[in-house]
DNA sequence: GTCTATAAAGTGATAGAC
DNA sequence: GTCTATCACTTTATAGAC
């Protein structure tokens, strides 16, 4: 499933640089192809002979990062599973570090800074597959399903509906936070927690939402076909 | 703090009617005011007659929405207060209910389906008082910050500072969940819940996230000065 | 691959007739 | 208040020279 990262050519590279803190900063809508270029130091009809239109340069810029975050999310699902043996279940906690924790390995690789990084993430979760490659949107949801299976194992007394909206809600939680990681502390007395601590306490926030009612049905739940929910 | 809800004028209103649905389907940045006053079958002057421009336009429509919000949102934390005397703090799933549920009072009242609704409330919540009037951005911040006493007060033990954190993520869950609602069901089995339903259970999801931690700490939280958090 | 020039259409806003 | 006509730009995209 882990597709190999295509090697982009030099040009791609530089107009896709240029584009992204542009695109972090306005959305996706607000920057024009003359924006990219001229930040780009580039010709006008540079994104054209490269990426084809406006929006297969979009596109780049989803795969760049949306790719490599449902990989990494895979992956650390992949040896969490490995370490805990086939029938013993993760704790939920651990599932959501997989699940949220790789935004930091992004944002570290990235040359945005960290706040650009982190609202480009932002918007990119925000498009909830519309205007994705079917390929990108095929990987979402597969990925989204490995999750959804796993905490189900984690919580078998909560129904595996209940689940995927739960994990629909904490998506819009992850979203919202880093979208707008600066917006709450601006009254805050102390500075700014950093990323990784933000992150730890909305993966124990997210838990606690997750477990909601299992102390009051411990048995376990009837096993019912096993819909498929795109909680992304 | 309830204001008046000006009278609007005919054309106004029928602008600002032929302008949601748009802006519910397509967000803020994707809608001319041509295609407005084309579905409203107005002149193309009319909009700039009417609002100045067409951010006056959007201006009104946030405030349509989302003074009434706040309006309700705050009209049901007082009665909720009064109801539990002075001393007595109020259950977390009444405040969060107190919150969350006026988004049904809108739903109804307005001429918009439920899905467009949901979702033109959705893109308004997720300006988090980008681009809004001085007076709309204090009377959320007020809200905002009524909401963090009464969650302080009823849970002690979690600092201030966290609550507000939880807040501003059980606020990405609820944009999501009425930008979104659609996405998680369509591999569902059964019908889609109806929007109550679907609000009922996101507040014991937020509740026992908001509640995370409080059974290790049972002893009342240090008071240091309240700082306010914006997190809308 | 990079550039200029230009096409073709869309944008918000406004002056001035009615 | 409503309308037409129009201004002054901006948008994406492309043809063709270098």
């Amino acid at each position: 499933m882990r597709e190999i990262q295509l090697p982009l050519s030099e040009a791609k590279q530089r107009l896709l640089d240029a584009a992204e803190p542009l695109l972090a900063e306005r959305g996706f809508e607000a920057v024009s192809v003359r924006d990219i270029t001229q930040l780009a130091k580039a010709n006008v009809a540079a994104i054209n002979y490269h990426f084809g239109t406006r929006e297969g340069l979009i596109g780049w810029v989803v795969v760049r990062h949306l790719q490599p975050l449902n990989d990494e999310r895979l992956a650390r699902l992949e040896s969490l599973e490995r370490k805990g043996g086939t029938a013993k279940a993760a704790p939920v906690e651990e599932i959501l570090d997989a699940w949220a924790r790789p935004v930091v390995g992004l944002v570290r690789k990235s040359s945005l800074s960290e706040r650009q990084c982190c609202k480009l993430l932002g918007r990119l979760l925000a498009l909830s597959g519309e205007g994705f490659s079917q390929a990108m949107a095929d990987h979402r949801r597969a990925v989204n399903d490995r999750f959804l299976r796993a905490l189900t194992k984690s919580l078998p007394s909560v129904a595996p509906e209940e689940l995927g909206w739960r994990m629909h809600w904490v998506t819009g939680g992850l979203i919202h936070l880093l979208l707008y990681q600066e917006l709450p502390v601006t009254g805050g007395a102390a500075g700014a927690p950093s990323l990784e601590a933000v992150l730890g306490r909305f993966i124990r926030f997210a838990a606690a939402g997750l477990r909601e009612g299992v102390e009051l049905e411990p048995t376990a739940a009837k096993k019912g076909p096993q819909a498929t929910f795109d909680f992304g």
